[in-house]
DNA sequence: CTGAGCTTTATTGTATACAATTAGTCAAAG
DNA sequence: CTTTGACTAATTGTATACAATAAAGCTCAG
């Protein structure tokens, strides 16, 4: 994305994920586009591309709001992202070379550093969380299927989940990668499909557990 | 959309889809603009959603081209959309109601009716299973599956391939969606998975064997 | 009160001018 | 003959004015 555009998506993206804007708030172009220092035009490029992401709904009469999340929206997403990212991790683990089998595994050390610590650095294993399904997915050679994934796993309410972890669930995080890079060792596409489903079910509920209750997902801490 | 937006996406969706415009050909928002008798504002939201269901594809200098596909981009996508329609099939099969069950079978009914002429009826058999294929992606209930799988469905190297249809994979079609309605009348999710997955195999099979030895597609005829 | 229909206001859609960037061309140096 | 560089032309990005449309408010009949 170009200059304007993309300073409007990351401006109003970063706004949403922070909480400045609530579930459900209107989005007006022009309040925007002040608030970003940018007129109209890359804010409503903004807009389209955050409606493609989910963060962002559209009525039929056009008008912008934040998107809210049921219970049943984030089971749903979570679903189709573990069946998705095990479809994604099986396909890597035919196709792994090994400079990227490399990559991977100091990615995950970078995790286990950053969560060994007496004070977690949950930051930095977002981060390279993230970079870690990143490269697995990048691995799956699918453009489609990149595409596809990448607007369900860039889901705010996926990554708010880490506030909820315990020391013990990082750690079990950092093993099932281990895991998972043991079946890209052994190129066993099944395997590793199995354990990325689980590895993402248990994301699930991991959050699901922390939100019982709750019919609607109140608002994660900035 | 709104009517000048919509009116440039399905001008230019129509010049790509009828060959008008071939692979790998620019397209230049003034000129599209002129085509279309609307100014570049509605032309360039039409060429990001035309990105967006991967018609179009653009150059990270921002320029836009007809997107071409290879073989490999086509087992791609047919594969991915094997299995999120199976999984779309198993979810309908778990929920679907006894109305949408009596539409699928109207609409099967009709696919039947327009094949079975001496000289089949091409338009209404691929409009009436796109309608059979909908209703079951609506029946699955997940509106993120459905915003997925849409994008997938809608490519026109899926539609073309009914070019290459013999009346014997008509009725083979049409069998399977009786096979398909049989799972769902039991509930059957795994069965219903199955059958979709197999049947979409069966159509990527069809769409290969026809295009066997090029490694680009070449154009359909409009 | 209530609600239908009009009026006003707010918001988004479209066109267009101009700025910024990219691709293409040509010339001179190696 | 190739390559590098500046220059030119073509193309996209951005801002802004105006048009179209949807929401909100208001009036007045019932």
């Amino acid at each position: 994305m170009t200059k304007a555009s993309n300073r409007a998506y990351e401006a109003i993206r970063g706004m949403i994920l922070s909480g400045e804007l609530a579930s459900g708030d209107a989005l007006r172009e022009e309040a925007l586009a002040d608030a970003c220092g940018v007129s109209r035009t890359p804010v409503r490029e903004a807009l389209r591309q955050l409606e493609a992401d989910l963060l962002v709904r559209r009525t039929e009469s056009q008008r912008s709001y934040v998107a809210d999340w049921s219970m049943d929206d984030v089971a749903d997403a979570f679903e189709l992202r573990a069946m998705l990212e095990g479809y994604a991790a099986r396909r890597a683990a035919e196709r792994v070379s090994d400079e990227v089998l490399i990559e991977l595994k100091d990615c995950n050390k970078a995790i286990y550093a950053a969560i060994s610590k007496a004070e977690p650095d949950v930051a930095t294993f977002l981060d390279r969380n993230r970079e870690f399904h990143a490269l697995v997915l990048a691995a799956a050679g699918s453009p489609r299927l990149r595409g596809l994934l990448t607007a369900l796993i860039e889901q705010p309410v996926i990554w708010r989940t880490a506030h909820h972890y315990d020391p013990k669930a990082f750690e079990c995080s950092h093993s099932e990668h281990a895991d998972l890079l043991a079946a890209f060792e052994r190129r066993d596409g099944q395997w590793a499909e199995t354990i990325m489903a689980g590895h993402i079910r248990r994301a699930y509920h991991a959050y699901a557990d922390a939100h019982k209750g709750l019919g609607r997902l109140e608002r994660g801490a900035a």
